[in-house]
DNA sequence: AGCCTCTGTCATATG
DNA sequence: GCCATATGACAGAGG
């Protein structure tokens, strides 16, 4: 077996292998998804031919370069192997899959397209289109390894990459085309790299008087850093129903595409330029028949990735970084919960998986709309695709297994992950570094699989949340724009939620590097396992909404959304008892908190009581005190009195036989004691009459 | 192993 | 009567 090492990244190439052999032995056809758009540099396609159970000539394909184009590795890759005359990638593959007798069913535009080229045996045309924008990276360099910035012709038009993410790309190539565009970079050097790009970028631009305009929006682009992170954080730090109001203005930059200097023009025509990578193939007649506007002064201001994106609004969810949110439209920058209906649609209706509805996304390609084009928006549509139809695949591939579903459903543990501690809170700008990093480090290294934080793996149930256009936007930012690299963590992102673990374990035990396969299904089972019931159980119905989101809608968002939304009743009734549930926990959480405040009042009021009660013990025995000392004052005063007492006779006064009687008038009188009972008794007993 | 605490969930009460 | 919330009771997880 031949083997094509990746060239930037084995790790990546490899799980990307693994989750797409893993997937072999399910559905050939999201295999091809996979193969055909996934951006992992380079497939074996002996490899994924023997995880359909045959052999063939080994054949690499780089469909996605780092800087994002197809093509074959062999263009791509100068020491890979010689190039095949007969290279047609896309179609020997799309004839592999037929002879195999798997049926492919085109779920995407480009193997849609691709299917159509192949049946009217223009599969050069695929390749030509495909093969284009891969070379049109590959001559930059970026797509390719260092070994190919020797291969690199800085005169076709420089690296497509550098140029897109950034305006001043290209005019630095012109000015300084010594510097290598190779950027093979580990996730740690990354930041000190950008900063001197950035710097580097600037001074180029000093002395170039054709990119004053570039400079200062490189340099506005510089100093509005911070505060673009800020605006992020504050809208990432919002729900959507908060946030599709301050998402707005940041899709005001227009759709002109004058921000780089690098248009899809220019690419064009470099790509013209090179017969094996040429446009020519390409039988637009046949793809796009009576769609396509081949004027070159045409006004149509269609821009391609605003195409693509109208039918797939899924990378808008996913994707949603400022640099491309400005291509939504209107109606599609509403909600994800949109985009999440609008791919349940792509995924649902069968018209829309039919090439002809499914391929106007490329129409915009050919003619003058190009020239508003931008290669970045080309590449970076492409790469938004490929998460649409990672999506897509997943979901085909997972499907509603009713096993799982009820599976999950069974499941007695409880954790709806929601939390007072919200640690779901995937707006959190922690969140969007950690997920960065993994990135990075999944396209600069190898990707330590375990390491890999779950957050990244968090948010809308389903992996539809938007979340990762902050990602994205980084990256846009930081270096070179592209997200090839980005595209492992949505294939860790999708992947996990959807594959079968059994699925993996079946597979992947028919290979050598089954071991990877092993710590990937381990991976993705601890995955599984820290989603919450109803997390899973929302992934398993695919509900394109985020368990939190659920809950903390408001209920007239939630009942709007829940009518705008086309949801199988079951998709209702689970996201009922998921709002349900949310909101009784929360109920229940407060109910404890306020409990625990009843609690604690009672028990300082007890404290109190208990305070004031000893205070009234100590006044009583006080007051009991000085009642015994009165007592005691008038016990004396009394036998002192009767002591100088004499009767008649002169004698002492026997005071058990008298007793001193004060009348009204205030006299005092010696009476007997049996008299003065007896008036007692009469006096009472007067008083009582009256 | 038993106990305790925390938490989620359900059933029911309450406003 | 419906709905959202509050609360008691129960069960599971984890220390």
């Amino acid at each position: 077996m031949k083997y094509l090492k990746p060239w930037w990244s084995d790790g990546g190439g490899l799980l990307h292998l693994t989750i797409l052999l893993s997937l072999a032995g399910l559905r050939l056809d999201v295999d091809l998804d996979l193969y055909l758009l996934l951006p992992p540099p380079t497939l074996l396609w002996d490899e994924l031919l023997l995880a359909g159970g045959r052999t063939s000539s080994a054949y690499a394909l780089s469909p996605f370069p780092a800087s994002g184009g197809w093509g074959r590795a062999d263009q791509l890759h100068p020491k890979g192997r010689e190039p095949d005359p007969e290279a047609e990638p896309e179609g020997r593959l799309l004839r592999e899959v037929c002879a195999l007798g798997v049926p492919f069913i085109p779920r995407t535009r480009v193997d849609a397209w691709l299917v159509h080229s192949v049946a009217a045996g223009e599969a050069d045309g695929a390749h030509g289109l495909l093969g284009a924008a891969a070379a049109a990276s590959s001559a930059g360099g970026v797509g390719a390894s260092v070994d190919d910035s020797s291969q690199a012709a800085p005169g076709d038009g420089g690296d497509p990459r550098a140029a897109a993410s950034s305006p001043l790309a290209a005019g630095e190539e012109e000015k300084a085309p010594a510097e290598p565009t190779a950027q093979v970079l580990d996730a740690g050097g990354r930041a000190n790299q950008e900063n001197e790009v950035l710097r580097e970028r600037h001074e180029a631009v000093d002395h170039s008087s054709q990119n004053v305009e570039n400079e200062q929006r490189v340099s506005a682009q510089e100093k509005s850093l911070p505060q673009k992170n800020e605006d992020e954080s504050k809208i990432a730090d919002k729900p959507d129903w908060e946030a599709e109001k301050t998402t707005e203005p940041r899709n005001e930059r227009s759709l002109n595409g004058t921000e780089t200097a690098f248009s899809l023009e220019d690419l064009f025509q470099m790509l013209s330029s090179q017969p094996e990578n040429s446009l020519e193939g390409i039988s637009l007649g046949n793809t796009f028949t009576g769609s396509i506007n081949y004027g070159i002064n045409s006004t149509h201001n269609v821009n391609f990735s605003q195409a693509i994106s109208h039918d797939v609004n899924l990378h808008e969810a996913m994707l949603l970084c400022p640099d491309n949110t400005f291509r939504r439209e209107p109606v599609a920058r509403t909600s994800p919960q949109e985009s999440f209906l609008q791919l349940n649609s792509h995924t649902t209706t069968p018209e829309q998986t039919l090439p002809g509805t499914n391929l106007t996304g490329f129409l915009p390609l050919v003619g003058s709309q190009m020239r508003n084009v931008t290669s970045q928006d080309l590449l970076h549509d492409l790469d938004i695709n490929i998460f649409d139809d990672i999506s897509l695949m997943s979901l085909a591939t997972e499907g509603f297994d009713p096993m799982e579903v009820s599976h999950l459903f069974e499941k007695p543990d409880s954790d709806s992950g929601l939390s007072l501690n919200s640690s779901h809170n995937s707006t959190s700008v922690t969140k969007s570094n950690s997920s960065r990093s993994v990135c990075e480090g999944g396209a600069g290294c190898s990707s330590d699989l375990e390491s890999l934080s779950h957050h990244d793996l968090e948010g809308a149930v389903g992996g539809y949340y938007p979340e990762p256009s902050k990602l994205c936007h980084m990256d846009h930012r930081s270096d070179s724009g592209f997200c090839g690299d980005l595209a492992f963590q949505h294939i860790y992102h999708n992947h996990t939620y959807h594959l079968q673990p059994s699925a993996l374990e079946s597979t992947s035990g028919s290979f050598s590097w089954h071991g990877k396969s092993q710590k990937i299904s381990k991976y993705l089972n601890d995955t599984d396992r820290n989603l919450s019931r109803d997390e899973r159980r929302a992934k398993a119905l695919h509900i394109p909404f985020s368990v939190d989101e659920i809950v903390r809608m408001p209920v007239d968002s939630f009942n709007n959304m829940l009518s705008r939304h086309y949801l199988t009743d079951l998709q209702v009734s689970l996201i009922r008892d998921i709002r349900r549930r949310g909101k009784n926990k929360v109920a229940a959480q407060n109910c404890r908190k306020r409990k625990l405040d009843i609690i604690l009042n009672l028990e300082d009021d007890l404290c109190n009581l208990q305070a004031k009660k000893e205070i009234l013990k100590r006044e009583r025995a006080q007051y009991n005190k000085a009642i015994n000392t009165m007592k005691q004052k008038l016990h004396d005063l009394y036998h002192d009195i009767f002591s100088r007492l004499r009767d008649d006779d002169g004698r002492p006064v026997n005071p058990n036989q008298y007793v001193l009687q004060c009348s009204q008038d205030g006299s005092v009188l010696i009476v007997p004691k049996e008299l003065a009972t007896s008036g007692h008794k009469k006096e009472n007993r007067k008083g009582k009459r009256k």
